[in-house]
RNA sequence: GCGACCGUGGCGGAACUGGCAGACGCGCAGGAUUUAGGAUCCUGUGUCGAAAGACGUGAGGGUUCGAGUCCCUCCGGUCGCACCA
């Protein structure tokens, strides 16, 4: 009985796209509308019921002309900034990647590639500006607690200082700690082989060794970096820096296990108190100095590493060899100390992130263009508003080189194009947006499809949005729904929208698994509805899918059950003939049965149970064909809202049987049955009794009895008398309406 | 390695705040109908046992009158993160 809006849409700009089209050997732009096509056929002979009229595809020029100008909101407000850096190269797509498209080194959709490092100016969305709010509004979505916390994970806030180190020149060295407590065992200090310092720190003498080293680290790929078998290699610069607790020197060692991307890229290493330093230490014969002792009282001192007792990464313990610190709980010397470096402009404390800027930037064809103009006199000019969308250009090139350009910039009939501000000649952007900008603000376009002049309606979408119900695969569990997160912020700052939060609620769907592996596009392992279709009927298909397992969990996909789906629904068609439209008197136990079931399909629909919704449906229509099995017809009033509960399941069959029984109309707008509680109740329940906890009998007695009379009429029962005949009933248990437990 | 989720009949899976384990369906067995098969309908179906009953939710321990559910240890699986200082 609610508006309810649930729209459609197709996302097929992008790399997946962009190389099955060159696999084929067919322009994207083809390929598209007919793949499209095909998709919306199946669809609707599933029974799919969305709304058809809002429907989208994000690489229409009427999209993507606002996705072109959500970038223009972000570049306006300071939050798409170019920047130098080292990027994820792809060798196999010929593009950047996001730090999110890359598993574990390899690229996300060629699992047997290796991800490089390669320098390129790219341009970034700020995210890293708004993890603070991102993962406080956490705590405020209804979303499911795994995705909660894989969001949390992902932006990875951890508390800490920045501390400063100082080499003999003076120059600072900054270093991010989550343990300032341990500064007084930092007995060395490693810097990553790109941090800008190295060439001044290294020593005339060890230029070519550390030179080796650092050019060894840029090529190696990340996979051999980051995940090899983290064997710790270094190398020594040579020189000291000044420990600022301590006043002692330290070398300076430069690291590969030290990330540029995280904190300053350079730490200060506490071989006593963390597993990676100690290691470093052992292998290079560096002073290993401890400085927390376990707390008499704390049992839980990490065990870790060999040896040693040392509390590895622990809270528990109490400081030494720390100065006037020492006897100090790891928790109070972490402030005591900073405050007391903080005094000398030597520690700030710092919170730091791991999430990184979102790079939007792919040196691809199939994507919208980056609307920025180059202008020599100009600088970076933002395509005005009016001019969008910038047409992507139908190149027959469009396979990507080595270059690390788009394949647009081999098009300068495409690319010159005069400044908006001064006139002169000047350059597009030939990068495009990376797909993730396409659909991370595709559902506020959805309710507004019919406006050309604006991106979204503030009415209308204040209306339908933000998303009350949001279901999606787990593998959107961090990139799209931080990215849209993102840009609801902002957008929300700018004033555009009313709300910073996209979805209000979110579940992720199971995954289907079918001969033991994921059911995805790229295995090739899918089920192609049409067969089963033509075989069991659109109906059953889908009901089956609903049946085979719980929704949230996904499960095995086998054909083995879905004959049980027909003859159910066989079943219910069988009953037509028997319902009688005038009925006098119904049955007691169909009707309580029916309200019973009304409610638990209600509670399971709302939970995405349906399984167990289905489940519940079954056991009612059991009820009904016991009826006629019992010579009497099924009322009218007891036969039609089993067809109208069906009809979200089995909406072409329900529409069928909702003609065959005379009613008017779609069934698909008749209203749902409601609740009856008083007819829901039964007047006559179960109640088991145990002795010592075992079943011995059950009794059947009114509900709202009270504790008295149930344990009375417990020991009056034959078979509970022979268990407690003789003995003594020590106490009895009574569980309203459900069990008696006598204790002998 | 860290984190989250999960482990229940021959199979898919039910079981709200601890309260009859196995709903619903598949499969299987017997029966009805049929010349036969298929389809359909009825009955049965956790294990052991003739029965009474006992035993049963990955393994082991604990809390409780009572544990699939809560706690501890371990084993196995799925997913995510992974040298993040």
């Amino acid at each position: 009985g609610w508006d309810v809006f649930e729209p459609i849409g197709f996302d097929a700009f992008g790399i997946h796209s962009e190389n099955y089209a060159l696999n084929v050997n067919t322009h994207p732009a083809k390929l598209i509308p007919s793949n499209i096509a095909r998709f919306r056929e199946q669809l609707k002979r599933t029974g799919l019921m969305v709304n058809w009229d809002h429907q989208l595809s994000t690489t229409d020029p009427e999209y993507y002309r606002w996705t072109q100008w959500i970038f223009l909101k972000l570049f306006e407000s300071g939050n798409a900034v170019k920047k130098e850096a080292p990027v994820n190269w792809c060798p196999e797509c010929k593009t950047v990647l996001a730090n999110e498209q890359v598993i574990d080194g390899y690229c996300e959709r060629h699992p047997g590639t290796r991800v490089h490092q390669r320098h390129l100016s790219q341009r970034f969305f700020t995210i890293t500006r708004f993890a603070e709010r991102l993962l406080e509004n956490l705590k405020t979505l209804d979303w499911s607690e795994s995705t909660r916390t894989m969001q949390t994970n992902w932006i990875g806030r951890s508390e800490g200082a920045e501390l400063v180190f100082q080499t003999p020149a003076g120059t600072p060295i900054p270093v991010y700690t989550t343990r300032p407590d341990t500064v007084f065992g930092a007995t060395y200090l490693v810097l990553a082989p790109e941090h800008p310092l190295v060439d001044e720190v290294t020593a005339a003498e060890r230029q070519d060794d550390v030179g080796k080293y650092r050019r060894r680290a840029a090529q190696m790929d990340i996979v051999t970096r980051k995940v090899g078998d983290k064997e710790k290699t270094g190398v020594f610069t040579g020189t000291y820096a000044r420990n600022p607790a301590t006043g002692e020197t330290v070398p300076i060692w430069i690291a590969d296990y030290v990330l540029m991307e995280y904190g300053t890229g350079a730490i200060m290493a506490v071989p006593a108190h963390d597993e990676r330093d100690y290691e470093f230490a052992n292998k290079f014969e560096l002073e290993i100095r401890r400085v927390v002792e376990p707390a008499p009282s704390a049992e839980s001192v990490s065990q870790k590493g060999e040896a040693a007792d040392l509390p590895f990464i622990s809270w528990d313990g109490v400081l030494v060899n720390s100065g006037s610190f020492d006897g100090m709980s790891c928790r109070a010397g972490t402030g005591a100390i900073t405050a007391w470096l903080a005094e000398r402009g030597l520690a700030k404390a710092k919170v730091q992130y791991r999430l990184h800027d979102w790079c939007i930037s792919r040196q691809r064809y199939w994507g919208p263009p980056i609307p920025i103009i180059y202008c020599d006199s100009c600088g970076t000019v933002p395509v005005p508003e009016a001019d969008l969308p910038v047409l992507l250009p139908e190149i027959d090139d469009f396979r990507p080189d080595e270059s690390g350009v788009s394949p647009l910039a081999r098009h300068e009939e495409w690319y010159r194009v005069p400044c908006p501000t001064c006139g002169n000649l000047g350059r597009r952007e030939t990068d495009v947006s990376d797909t993730f900008l396409d659909s991370s603000w595709y559902f506020l376009r959805y309710p507004s499809t019919d406006f050309d002049d604006r991106a979204f309606d503030k009415e209308t979408s204040a209306k339908w949005l933000p998303v009350d119900s949001y279901i999606g695969g787990n593998e959107h569990a961090v990139l799209h729904l931080m990215y849209s997160r993102f840009i609801t912020m902002v957008l929300h700052d700018m004033g555009y929208l009313e709300f910073e939060e996209p979805f209000s609620r979110f579940r992720a769907h199971g995954t289907i698994v079918k001969d033991g592996a994921k059911m995805s596009k790229s295995r090739g392992n899918v089920v192609v509805p049409d067969d089963y279709i033509a075989q069991w009927g659109a109906d059953t298909f889908r009901m089956y899918l609903m049946f085979l397992g719980p929704y949230l969990e996904g499960g095995d996909f086998r054909d083995e059950g879905i004959a049980g789906i027909r003859r159910f629904l066989d079943r219910v068609w069988a009953l037509i003939p028997d319902v009688a439209a005038n009925s006098d008197e119904i049955d007691r136990q169909a009707t309580r049965k029916l309200h019973q079931t009304i409610e638990k399909v209600a509670s399971d629909l709302e939970g995405l149970h349906y399984n167990t919704a289905i489940a519940a449906l079954m056991e009612y229509s059991n009820e009904l064909r016991s009826l006629v099995a019992s010579g009497s017809g099924v009322p009218a009033e007891l036969m039609e809202p089993l067809i109208i509960m069906l009809a979200p399941f089995a909406p072409h069959f329900s529409a069928e049987c909702w003609e065959r029984v005379g009613k008017e109309g779609s069934v698909h707008d008749a209203t749902w049955p409601a609740f009856d509680e008083e007819l829901a109740r039964a007047d006559e329940i179960e109640v088991v009794v145990q002795v010592n906890g075992k079943v011995r009998g059950r009794m059947r007695v009114t509900p709202g009895l009270s504790r008295d009379e149930a344990v009375d009429s417990a020991l009056a029962d034959e078979g509970v008398k022979r268990f407690v005949e003789g003995k003594e009933v020590r106490k009895a248990i009574y569980v309203q309406d459900r069990l008696v437990n006598l204790v002998v």
